[in-house]
DNA sequence: ACGCGGTATTTCAAATCTGAACAACCGCGC
DNA sequence: GCGCGGTTGTTCAGATTTGAAATACCGCGT
């Protein structure tokens, strides 16, 4: 707290320690569902969205939002998962500017394929080495950021 | 800890909070620092690691290490950086095999220009809205992943 | 009904990232 | 001293990601 401009060695610590080990998790998570299912952390992030959504299927825009993907971006990542048959694309009947991804009943098939090992993954990598307290702590301080940073987002409009 | 293949939604609350406020939280820092500097994030965290090395320079083995690049985006990225004269490449004389990334006094003025504006804009967006006992929490939650992660690493060798 | 500012998505080119294959070199053991 | 397995970086081609510009459409106000 000394100098308001500068982050003292603790803060420093910790934020070095998130930066470098959530990169760390996250690729060596990667790696594995990619060795045990073929899909990338995206691919299974975009699976699990639309298995979420009512009737299987979500505006681009909604998925994008949800999955943090620039618009291109997603417009892209859609083709290549449609090219595998694991989703497809459908005009929006409610409004004609829009497009859904749907799930298909293969896209559905390689995520519950893909999800024990998976989970297993991040229960290795990451829950096995928490208590309870350190798993309410992550979440409390992980969803109050995220807060902050859409309220600030909202201001900066 | 019912199913062991599984996870319960407090450890799966924990793992989604954790995946998308770390990637929100790095692009919005992300999104900054560019704006402020020019710098994308992994410019800065090279200059952060020459900045730090004794002589301000680096193999590139250990570099990327540091970074967690693949040698190949670290080759590419570090060409980019000499171009707009803030590292320079130079051989290495004890192994005739490697380079060394060195910290040019541009890039170090770059990195001291970008600083300040960067700290703050990490205070705001995690350090503030963190207590003593978070601090030191993510500290040691981080901390003991990485050593796990880098500990299996050596292992599946 | 019409125009118009705004919204949803795609397209395009350029920038970046990945992995496999390569070239040069190290140093150990014969 | 030589050869060989292992290391260090780079190169290359292809995949992904980005941001800006284009396209098509919405719905409000007139």
């Amino acid at each position: 707290m000394s100098d308001e401009r500068s982050l003292s060695p603790a803060e420093l610590a910790a934020w070095r320690a998130v930066v470098e080990s959530s990169q760390r998790l996250l690729t060596r998570i990667e790696d594995e569902l990619r060795a045990a299912s073929g899909l990338s952390l995206a691919d299974y992030h975009v699976l699990v969205r639309l298995s979420e959504a009512p009737d299987r299927r979500l505006r681009m825009g909604d998925l994008a939002a949800k999955l943090i993907f620039a618009p291109s971006r997603l417009t892209y990542h859609i083709g290549t998962m449609e090219k595998r048959g694991l989703v497809a694309r459908q005009p929006c009947p409610a409004d004609r500017r829009g497009s859904e991804a749907v799930l298909t009943d293969a896209g559905l098939a390689a995520l519950r394929a893909a999800a024990p090992e998976h989970l297993l993954s991040v229960r290795r990598h990451l829950v096995d080495d928490l208590d309870e307290a350190d798993l309410a702590a992550l979440t409390r301080i992980f969803t109050r950021i995220d807060e902050r940073l859409t309220a600030a987002r909202a201001e900066s409009r």
